[in-house]
Order: C-alpha cells, then sequence, then structure tokens
DNA sequence: GATAACTCGTACAGCGGTGTTCAACAAGAG
DNA sequence: CTCTTGTTGAACACCGCTGTACGAGTTATC
C-alpha cells in the first residue's frame, strides 16, 4: 500500500464524518469533494456507500472513545454519571446527524455492535454506583443506558429546532438523568 | 365536490397513514393502491407528497387525540400522569414510523405545530402537578415534555431493534418518567 | 529513471422516485 | 337521461443518486 493512498483513505474517513456530520444524507459525490479526491478514488477505497458510513461511524466512535478516556470515573458514582454524561452528551450532539445516515444505511445490529465500546463504559459505572445504592435496580441497566442516550439524543433535537438553548442542554440532562436514575424510596439529589 | 371523491380522499389519507405507519419511504405509488385508487387520482387530491404526509400527520394526531379523550386525568397528579403516559405510549409506538416520514418531509416547525393539541394536554397535567409539589420546578415544562416524548420514542427504537419486550414497554416508560419528574429533594415513588 | 501503484475526469448505464399529460372511460347529481 | 365531475392506466420527461469503465496522467517507491 503507497503511502499516498494510506493517506486519501484517511482523508476520505475524516471528510465523511464531517459531511455525513452535517448532512445525514450527503452523496458520496460530495464526500469525495470534501476529502479532496475523485469520486472513482473513493470508490477505489470504499466498495460502496454503506462501508463508507460504516467507516465514518467506526472512525468518530474511535475518535469519542479517546476524549472519554480522559473523563474521571472514581468517587461517588452520580457525580461520576454527571461528567461521563456531560461529555458524552458533547460527543452525542457533534455526531448526532451521522448517527441517522449510519440508522437507514448499515443492517440493523451493526450499529449496536460499534457502540459496545461506550456502552460497556457507561456500564461498568452504573453497575458500581448499583452496588452503592444509589442506582435504581429495579430496570435493566440495558434500558437505563437508552433512556441516557435517549435523553440526550432528545436535547439535540431540541437545539436544532431551536427550542433549547446550548448553554443549557448539559444541566438540562444531567439532572433529568440522575433523577431518573434514583432508586424508588429515595430523594433525588 | 361529488360524493366518490370525498370518499377517495378519506381513503388515501387512511392508507398513508397505514403505509407510513409501516415505511417511512413508502412511495406515493404504494399508498395509492393501498387505498384502491390510480396515482394519478391522489396527485388530482393531493398536489405533492409532502401535502399528503401532512394530512397523514394530522389525521393521525386527530385519531390519538380521540382517543386521549378517554383518560380520567383527575386525582393524584402521578397517577393521572402514568395513565396519559402509557395511552400516549400507545400511540407514538403505533404512529412511529410516520412521525419519521415527516420528519423529513415536512418543514420544520410544522410537526411542532400539529402537535400542539396533544402537547398542551401534558402541559395542563404538569402544571397542576407542579402546584400540588409533586413535579419539578427547575426544569422548563417544555423539557420535561420533551422527555417523556424522547423515553417513549426510544423504547419504540428499542422495541424494533429486539431489545425490548413491547410488554415490558409501558411499566418501564411510567418507572423512568416519574422518578425524571421527581422534585430534587423529594422522594420517587 | 523505471515501474507499479495510484489518481483523475468524463462518460455511461441503471435505478427508483416524482410530477405531468392525454384520451378513454365511469359514475354521481340534477 | 344527460352532463359535469372524477377516475383510470399508460406513457413521458426529469431528477439525483449509485456504481462501473476507460484511457491518460501523476507520484511514490525501489
Amino acid at each position: 500500500m503507497r503511502a499516498d493512498a494510506q493517506r486519501n483513505i484517511d482523508a476520505i474517513a475524516a471528510a465523511a464524518v464531517a459531511c455525513l456530520s452535517r448532512d445525514p444524507e450527503a452523496s458520496v459525490g460530495e464526500i469525495a469533494k470534501a476529502a479532496g479526491v475523485g469520486r472513482v478514488t473513493l470508490y477505489g477505497h470504499f466498495p460502496s456507500r454503506a462501508e463508507l458510513v460504516d467507516a465514518a461511524l467506526a472512525r468518530a466512535i474511535a475518535d469519542g472513545h479517546a476524549i472519554l478516556d480522559a473523563v474521571d470515573l472514581d468517587g461517588d458514582p452520580r457525580k461520576a454519571l454527571s461528567r461521563l454524561v456531560d461529555a458524552s452528551w458533547e460527543l452525542v450532539n457533534r455526531f448526532r446527524s451521522l448517527l441517522l445516515a449510519a440508522q437507514h444505511t448499515l443492517p440493523p445490529g451493526r450499529i449496536q455492535e460499534l457502540h459496545e465500546g461506550p456502552a460497556d463504559r457507561m456500564r461498568k459505572l452504573l453497575e458500581r454506583g448499583r452496588d452503592d445504592g444509589v442506582f435504581r435496580t429495579d430496570l435493566p441497566t440495558s434500558w437505563l443506558i437508552s433512556t441516557m442516550q435517549n435523553v440526550m439524543h432528545g436535547a439535540a433535537d431540541e437545539i436544532n429546532a431551536g427550542r433549547l438553548e446550548a448553554t443549557d442542554a448539559a444541566r438540562y440532562i444531567s439532572s433529568t438523568v440522575l433523577a431518573a436514575l434514583t432508586p424508588p424510596g429515595k430523594r433525588v439529589p
């Protein structure tokens, strides 16, 4: 593999992330142009649109993974969760449109598969909080995780619709999620 | 307006609701066929796909409105909200795909406009509960309403993905929403 | 500097959708 | 019964997208 080919593959993946994050229906042609590459060259590296979207999502998640690594998950699980949710929210908001593209391009289950890493991180923290008695145990962790994701995605929609200020979002999300995770009978923080 | 024309308009709108509820990208041709009507006839009544989707969504919401009218909203606001959420969930689940179609066909804001009725119903109950001190006042009602909607939509997604049983959904949603609405410092029911 | 790897633009075929036209035909309303 | 209003299928032009083919040009690499 020649060095410039590798460089182009990288540029295309980066452009795909950028374009699809703006418009989930961005065409292959647009992405090629954004990468500074001919459409044919792109097809040389990614046989189909689906594989391109897959690569873009994988790249975005990998980037996010690195960012989330910097979040301190020790100490009070509620505080830790709040920190993790804040950081995750940043990412969800940024890649929201890309996810939409993936949803009607990738085969069902593939997205879940790519999200295993981030979900695991969340699950570990959630389980620690459950052991400490600060998070509820009457609902499955998978449901709680998807609820957090849904709240974040919803916030992104509200911002897009102009009904919510981006500066308020993080606080709203944290408050809502922490309340939703509180075990029945316990006080909301 | 001739009687059979009126009948056709009705059949087309009903078919649009049905088809788009199955597949958000159902073509005009499919809908016409489902209505037992020629494609040209359809275009005679609905000048464009957008107007057809608009009519379908409006119809679905009107139908839902009638169903929600049967829900008893008196008594303990938390119990009432639980009842309302259960009924709403039924509808959201049914029309989830139609909403998706509307989201990338109708101009931004139009969907919100059509949802004013249902949102008002929820808002009134929410405000009564706030006056009674059982729902939180530290977040805007609009945010709380959208959170409820997001939890329901998320549940629909989970069911579609096979990660959640439809029979569990209603209970999960109620528990989650009631916790999320609990004022800070109060106990989760 | 030779050679294999890579890229480029253009052009093409195919697909599935939308919206329109036309001329023949059916069915309500008076 | 008549006439206006509707309905019908087939055909058409149009659009933007995907994926492929080709021949000429360019650039890493040895």
